[in-house]
DNA sequence: CCTAGCAAGTTCAGATAATGAACGCAGCCC
DNA sequence: GGGCTGCGTTCATTATCTGAACTTGCTAGG
């Protein structure tokens, strides 16, 4: 649970983070992304502590990104899974491990990936129209049809709509 | 800075996480990416409290993925610019940006981008190998190089370990 | 029946981090 | 000189995280 809540902000990336800004997280999703699905085997791989684990799945179902299957009625036990919205995240958190293989880990990948298609798998973010790879410099922004001057944005949509006149 | 680090952590996600994984981070991020380059700044536009934002920009500049460049001296007055490393995050979290427009927003975007090829920016993550969208069920996982068994993917490790056998 | 064990939390005290407001400080403008 | 700008720093308060122990409901073994 982030310190404070961006609902109010005229955000998207601000509203994704209140689901998974923080520091475990995106840690908690591939776990249950790669299968380690049970509060204890989440609890030990990670080694986070349990109530913060508890916490964060907790939230995370309430958001719409996990899901619950039930394997033991009485007491109740649990498996969490992804639902469409938590799977839509997965090809992002892989982009972003291979960021940290590139820039952290020395290009040592400690996780590989692999493809369907048969290939050890390079995650890259892509243009869906001309479906190059997208690079910081070919991006430009506007505002949108739910942009509104609100915290969070307050500088950025001053400039943009400046611009945009 | 996250509470804990995750340097030792035989995972590139950790590491990753060690860099932009906490609330503020991305949206800081987002900002120089957007122009928003000064302390006040970035300040203003986020709402952010002064001495977080001044130890976020340390933290980003130290880990190489913010530089400074240097426009008044005495007193020093800088504006914060993107490494390579730091451009390199900008598609994954234009990424993340509209997965919340899709899942958070109710597909009324805040910010719009546009790609140089002139369509309105729809960011996906590819497979730069085959070029297909990826989705989660198209992706495995298996011990890279750099893997070991260390806090972070305990059980992960054993698990790939013990079907790749 | 008794004891041990397991899985998924919950509780709690102490440590750490975030917040908001005020302060510092160097130079610039008039 | 006096006020302003820009970038921090400091500080008290509040919120959050941690690690260890505890709880609860059930199952397995003897």
């Amino acid at each position: 649970m982030p310190r404070r809540s961006f609902a109010e902000f005229a955000c998207s990336l601000a509203r994704s983070l209140d689901v998974i800004g923080d520091t475990w997280t995106p840690l908690i999703l591939r776990d249950v992304f790669l299968g380690v699905d049970k509060f204890n085997d989440i609890a030990r791989d990670l080694g986070v502590s349990r109530a913060l684990l508890a916490d964060r799945l907790e939230h995370l179902v309430r958001e719409g990104v996990l899901g619950e299957t039930v394997y033991h009625q009485r007491p109740r036990r649990v498996r969490y899974t992804l639902t469409d919205g938590g799977r839509e995240l997965v090809p992002i958190l892989v982009a972003l491990t291979q960021w940290g293989d590139r820039w952290r880990s020395g290009g040592e990948a400690p996780l590989e990936f692999t493809h369907e298609c048969g290939a050890s798998l390079d995650a890259e973010v892509a243009c869906g129209d001309c479906g190059r790879p997208l690079v910081a410099e070919s991006i430009a922004a506007r505002p949108g049809p739910g942009g509104r001057m609100a915290p969070g944005t307050v500088v950025i949509a001053e400039r943009l709509t400046r611009e945009g006149t």
